[in-house]
This record gives C-alpha cells, sequence and structure tokens, in this order.
DNA sequence: GAATGCGGAATGAACGTTCATTCTTTACCT
DNA sequence: AGGTAAAGAATGAACGTTCATTCCGCATTC
C-alpha cells in the first residue's frame, strides 16, 4: 500500500519525501537521469531545492533509492503468496498476469525500471536487487527443466525470450499500438507458453 | 559497407565527418544522450571541439543523423532480396536472423538504436524512420494472417511480441547470461514461430 | 528563545556553442 | 616548376548558460 499512497496521493497532504520520490520517478521517466535537473524535481515536488538533499545526499543517492524501493516492490508484489505445490504451468500463468497488471497499475514505475536497468550510475546494491529478480527468474526455468514441461534450453534464454515478450508487448501497448484486453493478456499468456514448452 | 567502415575504420584516416558519427555512437551508447559531453565526443573522434559544429549543426542534429542513418541502415539490411513468393514461414526464419545478425555484427548500434527508441530529442524525421520499419513488421504479419498461418490477433502485438522476445535474446547475451550459439539462435527462432503459430 | 526544518538565492563546476586564429590546400601568376 | 596569395578547414580557449549542490535567513515548534 505504502506504493500506491507514493504514487497517486497529493503531493501536498504526502511527507516531503515521499513528494520528492514521485516528482523524480515521473521526471527521471520522462527525461531520463541526466535529462532531469534537480531544482525541476524540486518544483515538480512543491518543495525548495535544497530540501531534497536534506532527505538525500546527491542525485545519484535519489535514483538509487528510487531504484531500490520499486524493483523490491516488483519482485515481491510477482512472486508474493505463490504456493510451491502449485502446478507450473499455473505458475507461469500467475507471473504472467502478475507483469502485466504491474505495468498496468504503476506504469511510470515500469517505464523507470525498464529505462534504468543496468544503468552506469546504480550503486552495488541496486545491482543486487537486479540480481535478485533474475535469480528467481531462472530459478522458476530450472524447475520447470527439472520436469522436463519445457524446452530443452538454458533458463536464462527461456527467462529472456518471455520476458522480452512481455517488455515489447507493454511498451507497444504504451505507444498506443492496441489497447491491452483482458482477453488479449491471456492470449499472450498462452503465446509465450506455447514458445517454450516442451 | 559504408556502414562497415564508419564503425571499425581507424579513426585517423577515415574522414572527420565519420570519427565524429563513430564516437558519438559509441559514447551515446554507453551514457546515453544527456550523459554525454560534447567536448568528449570530440576528445574520443580526434577533432577539436568547434569541428563538430561544422558538419553537424548542433548536439540534437548529430544524434539525429546517427539514428537516421542506422535506422535506416538496419530496415534495408533487414529486408533487402527476399522475393515476395517466398513462403512467409521461410520469410520469418530469414529476418529472424537478419535481426540476430545485425545485432551480432553492429553491436553498438544496435544498443544504440534501442537506447533513443522514441527518445524525445529525436526530430519527425527519425520518427518517421521508425514509423518504416514499424509499418514493414505490420504489413508482414497482415501478410501471414490473410494466410491463416499465424493466430487470430492484431498483427501490432505479433510483432510486439517476436520482437520484444528478440530484444531481450540479444540484451541476456549481451549482459553475459550465455553466449549465442547459431544453434540456439534456430531454437529462439521456434520458440517465436511457435508461439505465434496458428 | 532555542532548536529544527525549510526555501530559494548563491556558488562553482561543467555544459553546449562560438569565434578569432592557425594551419592546410588550392589557384594563379611569372 | 616555384612562389605567393586567397580560400577553406580546423582548432581550442572563451562565452553565456545551466546544473548539482551549498548556505544562510526565515518560519515554525516546543
Amino acid at each position: 500500500m505504502t506504493k500506491v499512497a507514493r504514487l497517486y496521493e497529493g503531493t501536498e497532504t504526502a511527507g516531503k519525501r515521499e513528494a520528492i520520490l514521485n516528482a523524480a520517478l515521473r521526471l527521471f521517466t520522462e527525461r531520463g537521469f541526466h535529462g532531469t535537473a534537480m531544482p525541476s524535481v524540486a518544483e515538480l515536488a512543491g518543495v525548495g531545492a535544497g530540501t531534497i538533499y536534506r532527505y538525500f545526499e546527491s542525485k545519484e543517492a535519489l535514483v538509487n533509492t528510487l531504484y531500490r524501493d520499486w524493483k523490491n516492490f516488483q519482485i515481491t508484489t510477482i512472486l508474493k503468496d505463490v504456493p510451491e505445490e502449485t502446478p507450473l504451468r499455473e505458475q507461469f500463468r500467475i507471473y504472467w498476469n502478475r507483469l502485466v497488471e504491474f505495468a498496468a497499475e504503476f506504469p511510470i514505475a515500469f517505464g523507470f525500471l525498464e529505462l534504468h536497468f543496468h544503468a552506469p550510475y546504480l550503486d552495488e546494491e541496486s545491482r543486487a536487487m537486479e540480481e535478485r529478480g533474475h535469480n528467481a527468474l531462472v530459478s522458476f526455468f530450472q524447475h520447470c527443466l527439472r520436469q522436463q514441461i519445457v524446452k530443452n534450453l538454458p533458463p536464462e534464454m527461456l527467462g529472456a525470450l518471455v520476458v522480452g515478450a512481455y517488455v515489447g508487448l507493454v511498451k507497444a501497448s504504451r505507444a498506443g499500438c492496441f489497447q491491452l484486453t483482458q482477453e488479449m493478456i491471456d492470449q499472450a499468456e498462452a503465446c509465450c507458453w506455447e514458445a517454450i514448452r516442451r
């Protein structure tokens, strides 16, 4: 819930730290890290330029906090509450739907995470967060491989194809190529499973 | 061949314009548009800072020239010389292989085009180039749809899934997750076709 | 009235761009 | 051909601007 608040609460009522994070999320996503000026973050957040430095050590610290918080939230949201005994085919469906839901519910955060993936100004801790997500993905497909329900290919490759297709789908829908209905989401999920199923 | 020259010729022997374009391609890809300083482009190109402005009106003009040239080259390379009567399944294989070849042969240009896709500082002409590629993709899948050899989904969606998977695959291989062998490229192609085939 | 939080002008570094100057090539004359 | 002058390219220090960050005075709280 804290994340929803951070995105959608009016910036005047919210704490200044959250207002700054919200403003930075939007501007970094729209204009990129180097393309965003700190005073413009302050303006959008409705705070003085100096106030940002009461909460964040530097511009880099700000972008890293944002990246860590959202990446962590994304991973947690996608992975939570799936019983281990759930059939893997069903797990795939669940994860797929959660990925799409995440992109629909937090479109700016989705864009932010996409844009800043592997960026050179991300620090060790942010990189570690990226790896956590990567490991979860790989271990899921390793699990699938052990059950021989997917093609015998490196799990990293299966993950890359599926996640790539997911990102492509969301970005195209965002670009206005089409509007994603639940039916289309289900069909895309079927496509992705057929791509990798044994 | 002119493109190969632009990427790989020693900058000292090449014309200054090409040296500048090569340097800018590398730096814009590594550090992004706003993260790259013009004097650093000049330094890498082995020319004076002012010299850039004899060939390009501004930093934006430089990035747009780069984008247009490479996008145009990419589209031309992918689409050239495929007889209309070639079976669509075979055409798919050809286009897939050419996409992967392009990314392998021009890795920096691939990264550049990916990073700057839809960037706000691209001008009308660059956008038009993007659309040319998009149209080619869509019309190929429309063709497939008419022959009823792919799932009955919007052609933009089929394209988004396949190209997304392609980008995901190349990026993962670039990140060091695995080394792409021809066998893996073929297997990935099969995956993508199975994803969309009827 | 002391302490804390905040705003926004101030600061110095770095940016994109310009321009007076130098170097290189070309053209012409003898 | 040799010599000279004009033209064109190239240069990099310098310019104005913008940026991330700092700092100081004000407001608010206890």
